[in-house]
DNA sequence: TAGATTGTTAATCGATTAACAATC
DNA sequence: TAGATTGTTAATCGATTAACAATC
């Protein structure tokens, strides 16, 4: 599918305020401004007030906006105060991190199983989630109620295991392979690139460099 | 360091054209059309031709880019070209999953060492790369010419390693915490938030079912 | 040659930033 | 009240896309 997305690059920040506004709810102070969380991430305070408009959120002059109505907006909006089951394709260190990432319990998301092709992985359990074998992929994502797939596989096997997975009946895949996914339609794909982000960082040292001769 | 990018969106993108194009060589022609790339990566033409520009590389009409020089000069755009040393910080799951992680031998970013305060890892190799307590730290970089930490420790303990990183003489971080660090200046910190990529994968799926109803 | 492709210049689009009235 | 902060409207900025001449 390909869904061009408006406000991605508020959508992008809106995590990054929730972290904050939740750190900031533990004070108990009822309010927290749009200038505050600017502060605290470095960025322009007209810019916090602007994406956080899309989440439909009214802010008091003077006050700023409600904490728990402001993090019940930013949840809602992200669809995060939904239950999301999913399961790891690929059960390697990659996978094995991210079953682990305590943090995605606070987005809705729930990683319920895990899938390889490793005989010896398979029937045991990583951080209490059980490891099947990829060919009970459709009846435990059937039985379990998974409906995104979040694909950890070497990238050789990338496709193939994406293939799989389409069979199955998902229909939302969390890429963090760097192989361009080909799926039907109606699939959604986000890819998770570590590529890019190195490159950032690599061109702005080069550039850090370059300055100071 | 509060550097303003350019052209950060086109360099985000060199690393899949590159993918791309690396694959594209083992066929042996000698020259790689933007078009073809494009067609690849779901792209638009003038896309691709743009960012590929930004490189300095020179196209022939007709006939496209010389696969060998593209290589060549988005390598050294991306300074892909020279070895990166970089230790990774905190070697749990997240961290073990990044030494293993072939493909940043194609980027010249090579880990050669992984600090952690848990004494049962101090002494083991992961992946071939010695593990070292964080007291090492200092000794450690400097003796191994290390110029890139690469932090993947729990939040709790993001801030303080990384001002021991900062102490040991690093000038640059790769943060996988979703933590804000506090840095001098002089310090890149290039911040790797999965966060926001599932931010958007959620919105778009919320967004498809919508469109059903 | 003819036609595919590059690369430049201009137009469009969307995101960020600025200005400022409204208001608690 | 005074002043900090919101939210709207407009301006700016940068990225993407379009048009098209140049060319191998």
């Amino acid at each position: 599918m390909k869904t061009k997305l408006s406000y991605a690059p508020s959508i992008r920040r809106l995590p990054s305020y929730l972290h904050i506004i939740r750190a900031f709810q533990r004070t108990g102070d009822p309010y927290i401004s749009g200038t505050w969380i600017a502060n605290e991430l470095n960025l322009e305070p007209i810019q916090v007030r602007k994406d956080l408009a899309i989440t439909g959120i009214a802010g008091k002059p003077k006050k700023g906006y409600p904490v728990e109505q402001l993090i019940a907006a930013i949840e809602h909006y992200l669809a995060w105060d939904v239950e999301q089951r999913a399961a790891i394709v690929g059960a390697g260190n990659l996978g094995s991190a991210l079953i682990g990432y305590q943090e995605f319990r606070n987005h809705g998301l729930h990683i319920v199983a895990a899938f390889d092709n490793d005989l010896s992985k398979v029937g045991r359990s990583i951080h209490q989630v059980q490891v099947y074998g990829m060919e009970e992929l459709k009846a435990v994502i059937e039985k379990m109620n998974i409906t995104l797939a979040i694909l950890t596989v070497p990238s050789p096997y990338a496709q193939s295991s994406c293939d799989a997975i389409v069979a199955a009946g998902i229909r939302a895949i969390w890429n963090f392979t760097n192989v361009k996914l080909k799926v039907p339609e109606d699939v959604l794909v986000q890819r998770e690139d570590l590529s890019s982000g190195y490159a950032i960082l690599s061109v702005m040292m080069r550039m850090r460099s370059k300055e100071v001769s």
